[in-house]
DNA sequence: AAAGATTGAAGACTCAATCTTC
DNA sequence: GAAGATTGAGTCTTCAATCTTT
């Protein structure tokens, strides 16, 4: 096919591996934490970064870069936490404009109940099958891509 | 948060990073072939990968497998691009239970046309980020994640 | 005008149920 | 019973439109 015919035969076969990942890894913790947790893994991301900020409370704006996801998006998940009683939102003191997120009791429980099932899934998907050096390769390299990628328009 | 705190700190770095690229690199693939091509992403991987087959026709349940999607995710996308006239069904001389698909000359045109756009940002999004060794390190480390993930259940 | 956020509609994906053939 | 495939319902995501505050 075309697709890969531009880029050299390492980059071809670098391309298909990483596409791999890219498909699957998110499905394969996807139905983890569905089976596990019912929650998804996206909804997961946002209780851990929640509860990392400050009286566990962050700017949706913030959310949403470090979640990286379009604010649309996070606005949709945020009420469907919020219906489930997980997080609330509050208007930010600072900025009219600006909504907060802020974890509840119930968030918090949900998620540390959630996370070692989870972090045994990452464990075994990704860091079982690497060498200490491929550690600091992957992160080297997944770095410098996620920095091209935040310079994307939109996100 | 405690998502992490179970892993090294190298750990966390990498799966931070990891974890950006695979929500952030399919949304642009995504958002560049949509615009250019009016396709998404796994539409084209679906069109890239049948045009690689002897007489450009596949089984379906070998092309999910290489496309890395479920039969159902691949079946109803199979119906959209039918519509589209890009593919087309037909069955399996070999096996009366198999549906095989088959590009279509528009199919084929659709995806020659679509190609140059599509390689030229993956390798904007992540070779031109990489030094020549990273591509090897890049293929080794996400070859081996892959063949994890397959080995999981469902795919 | 830009930033922060929300909403609804349309499209896509997942899951389970189902059907046919091996 | 397993493999190959399809379908419909429910859920999630995206996109564009909209609103308020800066």
């Amino acid at each position: 096919m075309d697709d890969v015919r531009w880029l050299t035969d390492d980059e071809q076969r670098a391309w298909r591996a990483l596409a791999a990942v890219v498909l699957r890894l998110p499905a394969a913790l996807e139905r983890q934490l569905q089976r596990d947790s019912q929650m998804s893994h996206f909804e997961y991301w946002v209780l851990a970064l929640t509860s990392e900020e400050p009286d566990r409370t962050v700017r949706l704006s913030t959310l949403a870069t470090h979640a990286n996801a379009s604010l649309s998006r996070l606005s949709h998940v945020i009420t469907r936490l919020e219906r489930r009683g997980w997080v609330k939102r509050e208007p930010d003191p600072d900025d009219a404009r600006a909504t907060r997120a802020r974890l509840t009791h119930a968030g918090w429980r949900a998620l540390v109940a959630a996370a070692p099932g989870h972090v045994e899934a990452v464990r075994r998907l990704v860091f079982d099958v690497l060498q200490p050096d491929d550690v600091a390769d992957l992160a080297r390299i997944a770095d410098r891509i996620a920095e091209r990628l935040r310079e994307e328009p939109s996100g």
